[in-house]
RNA sequence: GACCCCAUCGUCUAGCCUGGUCAGGACACGAGCUUUUCAAGCUCGCGACGCGGGUUCAAAUCCCGCUGGGGUCGCCA
C-alpha cells in the first residue's frame, strides 16, 4: 500500500513551501488510495513550541489536508535510542563522549528519484571540516570522512536518524519532500542498510522561490499559510495555486478542483525546476474562486471579519450584506479587499482624500446636490430603480448630463472616484447616509 | 570551494520520454469594444526554446561542453 508522510518541525508556522510539500504528499495518497501520515518532528526541545504545532495543524485543516495518522517524535526517543544501541553493538556506530555516531563508509550510493531519475553520490566527498572550514586530515594525510550523528551528546536523537527509523517503521512507501533534502538521501540510505531496513522510494520536489529569484522569505512577502488566510485568500484558491506551482494537469486548465487533481495526479508529472511564487497569479486565482462562489457563502465568510472590523456585536442584516456582496463580487480579489472597498458603507462618516476633495469642490454642484437631496428625500422605498428614476428627472429638469452629477456624487458618497453603479451604491448605503453625505458635500 | 539538482515568453507552464505541428495556454503588460467611473467580460497585440558543439534529411525534444541559477556541506530539521 502507498503510504506517505508530511513531517513538519514545530519551530515555526506552516510555510508556503511546507504546505505545498504536504499538498503533493496528500494528493499522491488520495490518488493512490493510500495513507497520509503527519509526523511532528519535535526532537529539538528548545526550538519546538506547542503554539507552532497547533498553528501547523490548524493551517493544514484549513487547507483541507486531513491525515490518517499522527505521530510525535518526542514520544519515541526510547525507540531511537534502542536502534542506536543496536548499531553500537554491531560495531557500525561508535560512542564519542555521550554522543553516538554512525561510521561513514567510503563508497558510492545510487539514489533513484521518482522525479529526477538516478542520482549518484560518493561519500568520499563527505569530508569533515575543522574549525577553519578546512578539510580535516587523518594520520596518513588523507581527508577524514564525516560521521553522522545518531544521538546527540544531550541524549536526544538527531534528525536523519529519527527520520530513517520512522519512515521504515511506519511503513512509508514514498518519501516526497523538498529538493533541499536531496543531499541527505545518500546518508539516509546508508542508515537504512545498516539497520537492515529496505529504503522507500524518494521524490524531491523543486523549491519555491521569491520574486527576487532567491529563497522565499518574509522580505518577498508573506510566507506563512496563516498570513494568506488572514489576508482573505480562500483555501481552495491557495491549494489550486500551490498545485499549479510545479504541476499541471496538462490540458491548459488553470482552475481545477481538488477532486480532479486527485483523479489526474502523478508524481512523474511534477516539474524539476524551481518555481517563482507570483502573488499576482495567486490573486487572480483567488478572484476566480470568489467570482465562482455563491453570494450567501461569501456573506458567511465575510461576517466574522466585518464584526471584527466594526467592533460590533449585533447581528448584521444578511439580505443587505448579500446586496453589497453582489455589487462587489467581481471587484475584490481577496476578502480583505472587500472590507477596504466597502468600508464607506459601514462607517458613519468618511474622509475624502485631498485631491478628490478638490475635484469635488471644483465641480461646483452645490445647487444641483440640494435639488437632488430634496427630490430623494421624498422617496419611500429607497431602491436603485426609484433612485435612478428620480435622478434622471432632476438631470432632465436641470438640462445637464447625467455624468456631470454622477462623478461628484460618487466622490461625496464613497470617498472614491471609482466603484459600482451609483444607484445601487446609494441603495446599499441607505437613504440616511446618502442624504447626509450629499448635504455635507459642499458645506 | 566541493558535491548535487535545474534551465521554454517578465512569471507559472504545455510540448521533451516515443525528434518532423506558424513553439500552445494562463498571469502580468499594451490597445480596442462595452460602460456614468472602476471592475468584470469580449477581441487583438507584445513576448521564450541561455550559449556552443555534435548525432540526424530534420533538434525545444537525443548526447557533450560551457554559462547561468538553485540546494547542501550543524550534536537545526
Amino acid at each position: 500500500m502507498i503510504k506517505v508522510r508530511f513531517a513538519p518541525s514545530p519551530t515555526g508556522y506552516l510555510h508556503i513551501g511546507g504546505a505545498r510539500t504536504a499538498l503533493f504528499n496528500w494528493f499522491y495518497a488520495k490518488s493512490q488510495k493510500g495513507k497520509f501520515v503527519l509526523r511532528i518532528e519535535d526532537t529539538d526541545q528548545q526550538r519546538s513550541k506547542k503554539e507552532y504545532e497547533l498553528e501547523i495543524l490548524d493551517s493544514m485543516q484549513w487547507l483541507g489536508l486531513d491525515w490518517d495518522e499522527i505521530f510525535y517524535q518526542s514520544k519515541r526517543f526510547d525507540l531511537y535510542r534502542q536502534h542506536a544501541q543496536a548499531l553500537l553493538e554491531k560495531g557500525i556506530a561508535y560512542k564519542d563522549g555521550d554522543a553516538i555516531l554512525f561510521k561513514m563508509p567510503k563508497r558510492s550510493i545510487k539514489v533513484y528519484d521518482v522525479i529526477r531519475g538516478e542520482i549518484e553520490f560518493d561519500t568520499a566527498h563527505f569530508i569533515a571540516l575543522d574549525e577553519q572550514g578546512k578539510p580535516r586530515l587523518g594520520e596518513r594525510g588523507e581527508p577524514v570522512l564525516k560521521d553522522e550523528v545518531l544521538i546527540k551528546a544531550d541524549g536526544t536523537p538527531a534528525y536523519s536518524f529519527c527520520c530513517v527509523i520512522d519512515d521504515a517503521l511506519m511503513g512509508i512507501s514514498h518519501v516526497i519532500r523538498g529538493e533541499d533534502h536531496i543531499s541527505n538521501t545518500p546518508k539516509q540510505i546508508l542508515m537504512y542498510e545498516a539497520l537492515g531496513f529496505s529504503a522507500p522510494k524518494f521524490a524531491h520536489l523543486p523549491l519555491i522561490m521569491g520574486e527576487d529569484g532567491g529563497r522565499l522569505s518574509k522580505r518577498t512577502g508573506a510566507v506563512a499559510v496563516s498570513d494568506y488566510r488572514h489576508k482573505g485568500y480562500l483555501p481552495e484558491a491557495l491549494v489550486n495555486y500551490l498545485t499549479l506551482l510545479g504541476w499541471s494537469p496538462g490540458n491548459n486548465q488553470e482552475i481545477f478542483s481538488v477532486s480532479s487533481t486527485i483523479k489526474n495526479f502523478s508524481i512523474k508529472k511534477i516539474n524539476k525546476a524551481a518555481a517563482v511564487f507570483s502573488l499576482d497569479k495567486l490573486k487572480w486565482i483567488n478572484a476566480e474562486y470568489i467570482k465562482a462562489k455563491d453570494v450567501p457563502s461569501l456573506v458567511e465568510l465575510l461576517i466574522p471579519r466585518l464584526k471584527e472590523n466594526q467592533n460590533r456585536q449585533e447581528p448584521l442584516d444578511k439580505a443587505w450584506l448579500e446586496k453589497i456582496v453582489k455589487l462587489y463580487k467581481k471587484r475584490f480579489p481577496t476578502l480583505v479587499d472587500f472590507l477596504d472597498r466597502t468600508a464607506f458603507i459601514f462607517k458613519e462618516d468618511i474622509s475624502i482624500a485631498p485631491e478628490l476633495q478638490e475635484t469635488l469642490q471644483q465641480s461646483k454642484r452645490a445647487k444641483e446636490f440640494e435639488i437632488l437631496v430634496t427630490k430623494l428625500r421624498g422617496i419611500e422605498s429607497f431602491d436603485a430603480e426609484t433612485i435612478e428614476k428620480d435622478f434622471r428627472e432632476v438631470v432632465a429638469a436641470l438640462d445637464i448630463k447625467a455624468s456631470d452629477l454622477v462623478h461628484p456624487i460618487r466622490i461625496a458618497l464613497t470617498g472614491s472616484a471609482v466603484g459600482p453603479g451609483l444607484f445601487e451604491t446609494m441603495e446599499v448605503l441607505g437613504k440616511k447616509k446618502t442624504l447626509k453625505r450629499l448635504s455635507q458635500a459642499y458645506a
